[in-house]
DNA sequence: TTGTATGCGTTATCAT
DNA sequence: ATGATAACGCATACAA
């Protein structure tokens, strides 16, 4: 029984005699026989491997849910998945992410880091392998985004609606995508005619608990206070909720709290946290899902752009302006 | 210039002469050279690569800083490291995981799924490749705890010191290694002949925040309540105290609360949350340094443990019991 | 249907 | 100090 034959009874069962197939299955059973991985990457020039770029900015919560949606689809297909962290761009771990591009280990890359590592004048991207982001518009990606922009402005419209005239909003840093598209989308409708309500913005700005809180102290020692707040993260709306409280600010009641991303502890607040629900789990599942087409469909043929609902949810923390 | 030339000016660049080193640098930047990582697995029979294995179980925060620490570790190694979630056992995924230790992808693996994963009468540990078990003893591993039993208990007495006799326990699921060794640990102290105090289980067992919710209905429900609660998770006691509050239960003023593992949010709440903080971060770099340590150093010569204290932080949702 | 032989890109051994 | 060469374990083209 030659290699050859064994490689094939493995690979391609229905290529060999049912007779073969049978020794072959039993004979790998009773010896334990694993393929090597290596060897085969070496021939087939694939790893079936997936690389996840992440950053430490992002919320625990929101990010385990992706990963868990990444996770169930790579290894439905069989494929592994590196995780890999950056966070400056440039240094020594860019140069690592860029050189697994280019050597072999892995056969794609979900980007939840907003951004194509770089170093040594080299990016991601000339390696040539089908590259998807999540959450981030990257040009030469395949990329899958929500509608995050459309339901914050529907959030605003409807705090609006519910008598608010005067707005704070709390930002995240201003070099990541997402506050930029959430912050524009609020403008906009802040700057349309059609009202004279005015929002203004934060000074802290990271979507940590730390920044809600900071947030809050400031919205404490305001003499005008706004009546409604928007986070651009549930974390930021937890922390400043919770602060508030404790200084005898009531919710809804004096004032009207908006999160962002829907993570499980936004209902488990009290009140429950308003928020526009991100769809975690299915960002991760169709983010791997794209990535495994664009692997197995070779060269790529038109980069794909998806867009995936949020749920805005009006809950405990919001209502209507309550004059007094 | 042969190929080995090549090979020797990168991986051993002082065993060349250094026009040469240079001369080949020049020519690996001109040409965005980059080895082939499966060519050299096969050969070196290594491939740099650690698996680390998880379970939904979890909770985000608490993994997600674990993750952490490993991947600060790993990535500074410059080992990669993929991931791998095991739900239930024996099926199609622990074999996927027991595949990769025999397959040669990976060199070593990283434990936080409590259990060694098995499948077609092959378990992890026959590959022979070192196993690090993060928060739970395994034979046969390295394994790396905390002193959970003890703090729980240095919980209790502090609690029967502030005059606490009735006691409530949120346990996590009963198969569960910290459930086991802290409940363990628990009863040890009530059993001890010098206090009367008593402590019962509630009936809901998982470290989520909806468990601590379906606690606080039954603990609602009761003629006789606890003046204390200790619970598996922060998550359980999060969900616990704002049920209870949301009740007209007063914290700590009613009934005292303590958590599990020093989560962000249990610095966020109202009150704070008294808990026990697991050094997350730590566990991980101290996780992946062994295995390091341990695939570096070839076979196997004695198998490590390590215990990592615990901090046990009493603050504002625990306090003496109150007679009214 | 099965076996034989070659090459994938490295590294290590050996000779120069 | 460098070059030639074999071997790592698999998959495939080709021969049988």
């Amino acid at each position: 029984m030659s290699t050859a034959t064994v490689s094939r009874a493995l690979a391609s069962p229905d290529q060999v005699s049912p007779e073969l197939r049978a020794r072959v299955q039993a004979a790998v059973a009773k010896l334990g026989y694993t393929p090597n991985a290596a060897a085969r990457q070496l021939r087939i020039k694939r790893s079936r491997t997936a690389l996840v770029v992440t950053r430490r900015r992002w919320s625990a919560p929101f990010f385990a849910e992706v990963l868990r949606g990444l996770d169930e689809e790579f290894s439905a297909a069989g494929y592994a998945m590196v995780l890999g962290n950056v966070d400056e761009d440039g240094g020594e771990r860019s140069r690592q992410l860029v050189d697994m591009m280019f050597s072999g280990t892995i056969d794609g890359a979900v980007l939840l880091s907003g951004r194509v590592a770089a170093a040594d004048g080299r990016t991601m991207f000339e390696a040539g392998l089908p590259l998807v982001s999540l959450c981030a518009a990257i040009e030469g990606t395949h990329t899958i985004l929500t509608d995050e922009g459309e339901c914050i402005a529907r959030g605003a419209r409807e705090l609006l609606r519910l008598g608010h005239r005067n707005f704070l909003y709390l930002p995240g840093p201003s070099d990541n995508y997402n506050e930029q598209v959430r912050w524009a989308a609020l403008a906009e409708v802040f700057a349309s005619a059609s009202t004279d309500a005015t929002v203004s913005r934060a000074e802290q700005c990271d979507f940590s608990l730390a920044a809600g809180v900071a947030a809050a102290r400031d919205f404490l020692s305001m003499k005008q206070r706004p009546t409604a707040v928007i986070a651009v993260s549930d974390e930021n709306a937890i922390g400043f909720l919770q602060t508030v409280q404790e200084a005898g600010v009531g919710v809804p009641h004096d004032v009207s709290v908006l999160g962002f991303d829907g993570i499980e502890f936004a209902d488990f607040c009290r009140p429950t946290l308003s928020t526009i629900r991100q769809p975690r789990l299915e960002l991760g599942r169709a983010g791997a899902r794209i990535l495994l087409k664009a692997i197995e469909s070779g060269p790529p043929l038109s980069l794909s752009r998806e867009i995936l609902p949020n749920e805005l949810q009006f809950r405990g923390s919001t209502g209507p302006v309550c004059e007094t």
